[in-house]
RNA sequence: GGCCCCGUCGUCUAGAGGCCCAGGACACCGCCCUUUCACGGCGGCGACAGGGGUUCGAAUCCCCUCGGGGUCACCA
């Protein structure tokens, strides 16, 4: 490794799954790196000790993982074990008088923030001036304090990569901000700044809501001696209807589920909260609230009682996307393209193809849309020109975060089978959805009202009279393959004079229940003479004998 | 509200003064294929936010207006 290689960091803090915005921060520096044979970096910024949680790194590591973003440190760096060493140089800079100790309350600094509203002006801190009296005896009484970095007061500016321009913030901007707080841990301004210097990160990629934060980190910089690396700053992933995407949209969507839930069915909330296993006055709050959020086993529980499914809700967590059945490379490919072109009309690639071709001046200026549709094609192109080796090892991650669906009882062989007989899906979970008649008992077969009506009782029963002389023909099959069964039906609708559906359409219902599943002769041939002819009389059973 | 960033079809974008009365993809609308649901094939609709400059010539450069976003935390 020369000393020119890039080096880039991602550097998420721990507070739930990853989302896509993180996910995409974590592939553009991940790009970065690999393009230029440099080193991505992983570390954990786990500073704000109230929502900081080891579940959650283990889960951003699994999604990271699952995505495919390796990094190159073997020890993951965790900021909460490195206060030693922030604390060795915060005490330096204090005693060289460019940090000192700050001793308002949130209450008096609240204060004077609603006094910057009121003069419609934005709140910028400068150092007070206190007395020697003064600061004795807070310090004596032990009043928490929190340690600030003396901002010098005069211009910084830099250049973004990304926006391809430098950056201006004038003097009368910049201001004392806090780089210790007062349960002793640093904050993110410093601790960022520490640890990429140390892990010897150059450059720099996260999203554009920290544009104007750079200057604190510069002048940081400055301070410690440091090296100032490269900044680039990604435009904003949005919803479609152009708010900021947050982790928060499932919860209001859930939110908005139950309240519609209470109204339409008079429901109250003290019914809601038994049934979710929940605090009535705590449900309530949420209910009524636009910002506060449940966790997630809250969030399932009430969704459980409300009947929403995941499916219902806006895929936000890279972990919604594995769980729905799309493919990890996709939705990299689709993030990839939210936000940066590597020109010439060029969309899908491979993980290497974007390697190769990734650079930082093809990152686009202005925040993006996410449409799921586009994804969702993604998947489907890609999905059908997978090889079969990874289509399987897809379907087996995607049943192991969904433990409860029957193809988990499927072998590799006959699980690839299965999916053989859909080709042209949208994601792993259609095909789990509508191969799964194929793995369970006939009992839990349930023949749907609507399907019954109209493919079997219509027309006076014509669709069961055609089951019934089906399941005669087939009991007499001798060779039990997609062409031959073919071949008999479609003999069997000539000599009838019916179309090939009016055959088809009753077996299938059949089958599986309903009115969709996969080519019906390729269905016979997977299930088998003795499963097929079983679920054919145990319709004709089932229907007869109800009419 | 102050400061900062951004602005090409509904969406993601190509485009770095003439190759553009603007190309691709998704969506949408037709048609075709078809035993269901899909996949697929063919075609169509559709944008340079507005206004001023600069220039022989502007989507591309400059200015203003408007619109969107970010930020103004002891969260990152």
């Amino acid at each position: 490794m020369t000393s020119a290689a890039i080096v880039t960091r991602f550097a998420p803090s721990p507070t739930g799954y990853l989302h896509v915005g993180g996910a995409r921060t974590a592939l553009f520096a991940w790009l970065l790196a690999r393009h230029s044979g440099g080193r991505f970096l992983l570390r954990i910024e786990d500073t704000d000790q109230a929502r900081s949680t080891q579940q959650a790194v283990t889960q951003l590591l699994e999604d990271l993982r699952w995505l495919g973003l390796n990094w190159d440190n073997e020890q993951l760096v965790y900021q909460s074990q490195r206060t030693a060493i922030y604390d060795a140089i915060i005490d330096d800079l204090i005693g060289k008088g460019l940090a000192y100790k700050a001793y308002e309350t949130p209450v008096e600094l609240e204060q004077l923030r609603r006094e910057a509203e009121i003069q419609k002006r934005a709140f910028i801190y400068r150092r007070p001036k206190w007395t020697e009296g003064q600061i004795r005896k807070w310090e004596a009484e032990k009043r928490p304090h929190v340690v600030r970095f003396a901002m010098p007061h005069r211009e910084f500016r830099f250049t973004d990569a990304v926006l391809e321009k430098e950056i201006v913030v004038a003097a009368e901007q910049v201001q004392d901000f806090v780089i210790r707080k007062t349960d002793g841990m640093p904050t993110y301004h410093f601790a960022v700044v520490v640890d990429d210097a140390q892990m010897g990160v150059n450059h720099i990629l996260r999203g554009q809501e920290h544009l104007l934060n750079t200057i604190n980190h510069i002048a940081l910089q400055e301070a410690l001696g440091y090296p100032r690396p490269v900044y680039g700053h990604l435009p904003i992933i949005l919803n479609p209807d152009g708010s900021k995407m947050g982790k928060r949209d499932r919860d209001k969507k859930i939110r908005l589920c139950a309240q519609m839930q209470l109204k339409n069915t008079r429901q109250t909330a003290e019914q809601l909260a038994a049934s979710a296993g929940l605090e009535t006055e705590a449900l309530q709050k949420w209910l009524s609230s636009t910002s506060q959020q449940l966790d997630l086993p809250e969030q399932l529980a009430v969704m459980r009682s409300i009947g929403l499914r995941e499916a219902d809700l806006p895929e936000i967590l890279v972990h919604d996307f594995r769980k729905n059945g799309y493919l990890p490379e996709t939705l990299l490919n689709f993030l990839a393209l939210l936000g940066w072109s590597p020109g010439e009309d060029r969309q899908a690639m491979s993980m290497e193809q974007m390697v190769s071709l990734f650079s930082l001046g093809g990152i686009g200026k202005a925040n993006a849309r996410f449409d799921r549709a586009k994804l969702l094609a993604f998947n489907t192109d890609a999905s059908a020109q997978v090889a079969d080796g990874r289509l399987l090892a897809a379907m087996r991650d995607f049943l192991s975060v969904n433990p409860d669906s029957p193809l988990n009882s499927a072998d590799d062989g006959r699980l690839l089978a299965a999916m053989r007989l859909k080709p042209g899906f949208h994601t792993l979970r259609e095909l789990d959805s509508v191969l799964r008649f194929l793995f369970v008992a006939d009992e839990s077969i349930e023949l749907e009202a609507k399907a019954v009506e109209k493919v079997l009782l219509k027309n006076q029963r014509q669709g069961l009279g055609a089951l019934v002389d089906l399941l005669e023909l087939l009991e007499k099959a001798e060779t039990w393959t997609a062409a031959a069964l073919e071949t008999a039906v479609n003999q069997y609708c000539q000599q009838k004079q019916i179309g090939l559906g009016q055959a088809a359409q009753p077996i299938r219902v059949a089958l599986c229940g309903g009115t969709i599943s996969p080519p019906i002769f390729e269905t016979l041939q997977f299930m088998g003479r003795q499963a097929t002819l079983g679920r054919m009389r145990r319709c004709v059973g089932l229907v007869g004998d109800a009419s």
